[in-house]
DNA sequence: TGGGATAACATGGGATTTCATGGGAAACAA
DNA sequence: TTGTTTCCCATGAAATCCCATGTTATCCCA
């Protein structure tokens, strides 16, 4: 699981420390780095591993195959998506193109949000983290486990 | 699976280059080379590797033989897909009949999409892609769990 | 429980490889 | 022949690998 909110830096290559923790949480498969993609909600990234994405080929893939909203989501994460494999330190190189669109500039902050995770400017992120806990502590009532919603029907 | 969108160019004798992470993601099996059809959908091209038609083969023939469907996906798909091997820099050369169909003079856009991809005219898929980003802002509440889908009360 | 030893992590820079691309020669077809 | 296709080699740019280093966190043992 992604927890934990971690800055670091980015260097002139355009490289950063993925947080130990989250490199762990992804190793193990085949594939040893992380996918990162512009979110279309806003100025961050959004991103996850292996398993994240087989989750979300499994939701699109259960929509009709001519649903306009499928097709853009396709294009909009999968199309926009890039592989980012770490190196030997566990380090990923940031595309430019990625970076500009999280307004990304010598420092980018990871915050881990359980299945997947996102990448901010950490300006941004502060910002955003206020109104978050106002806005948290509105909805708390909301947090329920899943399993007390669904049995009536298991 | 196919992430990512990249534009490589097409050179004189119509060779244009896979991108790296494609080839990747069809080598292993005993055909070196992928699987390219026109949209009927429209003016771009569809492809994906063994496994893709494999897959729809599997589909294809869960249908009833003379289910009218069957013939037209068999001969669109089927009929209409070419074999493309890889050279040995991990080029395709692009028959002149899909050139055209996708309205490819030069460039080509190759977009990732999961299990399959598609080739693009830069341009066209630049607006597309414009226009499915905010489709699928708009649409992302779509993405359900397929577990959640079936829970009393959604 | 202190404090030194050890390991993990984040960072920097140079060397090497991969990738996309161009063009020519050889095999093939019409 | 003439045009087309396939194979081979060359090249520049970009991405990746490899090694070095400081700093922090963790471990171990007296």
């Amino acid at each position: 699981m992604f927890v934990s909110t971690a800055t670091n830096g980015i260097d002139a290559k355009g490289r950063v420390s993925v947080p130990a923790g989250f490199r762990s949480n992804v190793s193990g498969g085949p594939f040893d780095g992380i996918y990162v993609w512009p979110s279309f909600d806003g100025p961050w990234l959004e991103g996850g591993g292996q398993a994240l994405m087989d989750d979300y080929l499994e939701m699109i893939e259960a929509m009709d195959p001519y649903d306009e909203a499928r097709q853009a989501l396709e294009q909009s994460i999968f199309g926009a998506a890039r592989t980012l494999s770490f190196d030997a330190n566990g380090r990923i190189t940031l595309p430019k193109d990625l970076a500009e669109h999280a307004g990304l500039d010598g420092r980018a902050t990871f915050v881990g949000l359980g299945r997947r995770f996102e990448i901010w400017n950490p300006d941004s992120h502060a910002r955003r983290a206020t109104s978050a806990r106002a806005f948290a502590k509105e909805n708390k009532l909301k947090l329920r486990r899943p399993s007390r919603m669904t049995e009536a029907g298991q």
